[in-house]
DNA sequence: TGACTTAGTGTCAATCATACACTAATAATA
DNA sequence: TATTATTAGTGTATGATTGACACTAAGTCA
C-alpha cells in the first residue's frame, strides 16, 4: 500500500451465510432477488459496504434491512475476488458466517417482504452469482471449528439438554456419537452449569436442562485448556 | 449484493505478510515507505487491488515489484475493513501470509531498490497503518496452523535433517519437543522420504536428509489421515 | 587420539479413547 | 390402573496414544 490512487475500482460487498438449526437438520437463510442478474433465484443476503461503516457493521445492516435478523454470531470467513464473479461488474465480496437460535428469527424471515426463507444446507443450490460455493466454504469451516471451538452453543437456546446438543454434534460432524462417552467429555470439560430445570411438554422422561457458561469457559482458556469434540 | 451502485466506494488493496526461518528464528519481510502517511516506516509489502486481476494476483504482482518474490506458498489470512486504519481514505485491506525458504530470497530482498528487509518478528513493532494488528493475526494464524497442517515444509529448503524441522516447530510453537518422541510421530505419519544423502559441511557427524512427499500426505489424508503436532 | 558436537535409537507408565447394555422416568393408551 | 412406548441417564474394561526418560554412534577439530 504506498500512494492513494484514482484507477478504477473494484466495488465491495459482504455476504452472509447464516446458519440455524432446525431439530437435526443445519439451515441456511436465503433471500429471493427481484433484480437483475440472477432475478427470481436465491441468494445468500448482503450488499455494498458504505465508506463510513466497517466490514462487520455492513453485514449487521443488511442482515437487519434484509432479513430483520438482529444479534447474531458473526465471525468473518473469507473474501471472495475472482475478476468474474458478478456478471455486471468487479465486485469483491467478503463474506461472513453467522450462528443463529433458529426459533427466534423463523417468523420474521418467513414473512418479511423481502421473501426470505430458510432452506436445508443440502437443498440450497444453484445460488445466484458464485454463493454456492460461499456456502459451501462456510459449511467447510463450521465443520471444521465446531470440533475445537464451543461455538455449536450459538445454535441451541441458551438452555438446552445433553441430547439437543449431541443431535447437533452429530449433525454437523455427520457422524452418530456414543452418548455415554459424549456425555462424560462434554461434562468432563467442566463450563455446562446443570440448571434445577427440566424439559417441558415431552411424551416421555423429561430431561435435564444444561446453559453454557462463557466466563467459565474463559477461565479454563486462559489455564491452557483447549475445547475439542 | 443486490444492485449496482455509484456512490463513494471504499479502496481495495491487498497486503502479505511473508515469512521466514532463519536458523531458529522467524522473519518477516518488511519495506520502508517512500511516501506519506507514514514515510520511512516499516511496513507490509502491499498494494492496491486492479479491477481485471483477481486479489491472489494482485498479492503475487505486487510481491514480485516491491521485492523480487516470485513463488511462494501464499494463503488468504484475513480483511481488515475498519473505518480509520488509513488516515487518507477508507481502505480495506485483504491480507494474505507467505511462507518461504529464506535463503532463496534474503539477497535479493536485502538490495532491492525500494529498501525491503527482513526483521525478526519480535522486532517487527511500529509498523505503518494497522500493520503491527496484521503481522499479529498471521502469526497467531500460523501458529495455529502449523499444529495440524504440513506447512512448516514451506519454511525449509526442499530437503532437510529431522532435527531443522524439529527446531522449525520449537521455534513456532514456542515450546522445547522431544526428540525421540518427536521422530517416532513424524515418521509414524509416513510421509517424509528417508534420501540417500547426508547434510553436507558441518563440524560433527551429518545427518540424514529428508524429503515431504506431497502425493503420499495427499494420499494419507484422502483416506481420513489426519495431521497433527 | 581425545574432546567436542550433534545424530540416532526403545521402553515403560500413565492417560485417553472407545466399545458396549441396562435401568429410570414419564406420557400415552388400552 | 396396568401396559407400552420413548427417551434419559449411568460405569467398566480394553486397547491406543502420549510423554518421560539416557545412552551409544559418527564425524570434526585441535
Amino acid at each position: 500500500m504506498s500512494s492513494t490512487y484514482s484507477y478504477p475500482r473494484p466495488a465491495l460487498a459482504v455476504d452472509a451465510v447464516v446458519f440455524g438449526l432446525d431439530d437435526a437438520e443445519l439451515k441456511v437463510l436465503l433471500i429471493r432477488r427481484d433484480l437483475e442478474p440472477f432475478r427470481n433465484r436465491w441468494a445468500l443476503p448482503g450488499g455494498f459496504v458504505r465508506v463510513e461503516e466497517s466490514l462487520e457493521q455492513a453485514v449487521r445492516r443488511e442482515l437487519q434491512e434484509e432479513t430483520g435478523i438482529g444479534q447474531v454470531f458473526l465471525e468473518q470467513l473469507y473474501t471472495f475476488g475472482d475478476v468474474g464473479r458478478d456478471p455486471r461488474e468487479r465486485v469483491v465480496a467478503v463474506a461472513y458466517y453467522a450462528l443463529c437460535k433458529l426459533s427466534d428469527h423463523s417468523i420474521k424471515a418467513a414473512t418479511d417482504a423481502r421473501d426470505a426463507a430458510w432452506f436445508a444446507v443440502s437443498e440450497a443450490r444453484h445460488l445466484a452469482f458464485d454463493h454456492d460455493r460461499i456456502l459451501n466454504v462456510a459449511l467447510e469451516r463450521l465443520k471444521g471449528k465446531v470440533r475445537y471451538q464451543p461455538i455449536g452453543f450459538e445454535l441451541l437456546p441458551p438452555q438446552f439438554t445433553l441430547s439437543q446438543l449431541q443431535r447437533l454434534y452429530e449433525t454437523l460432524l455427520e457422524q452418530p456419537l456414543d452418548k455415554r462417552n459424549f456425555r462424560k467429555k462434554i461434562l468432563g470439560m467442566d463450563f455446562l452449569v446443570a440448571l434445577d430445570e427440566v424439559q417441558k411438554d415431552v411424551a416421555h422422561r423429561a430431561a435435564r436442562l444444561y446453559r453454557f457458561d462463557d466466563r467459565k469457559y474463559r477461565r479454563l482458556q486462559k489455564r491452557g485448556f483447549n475445547f475439542e469434540i
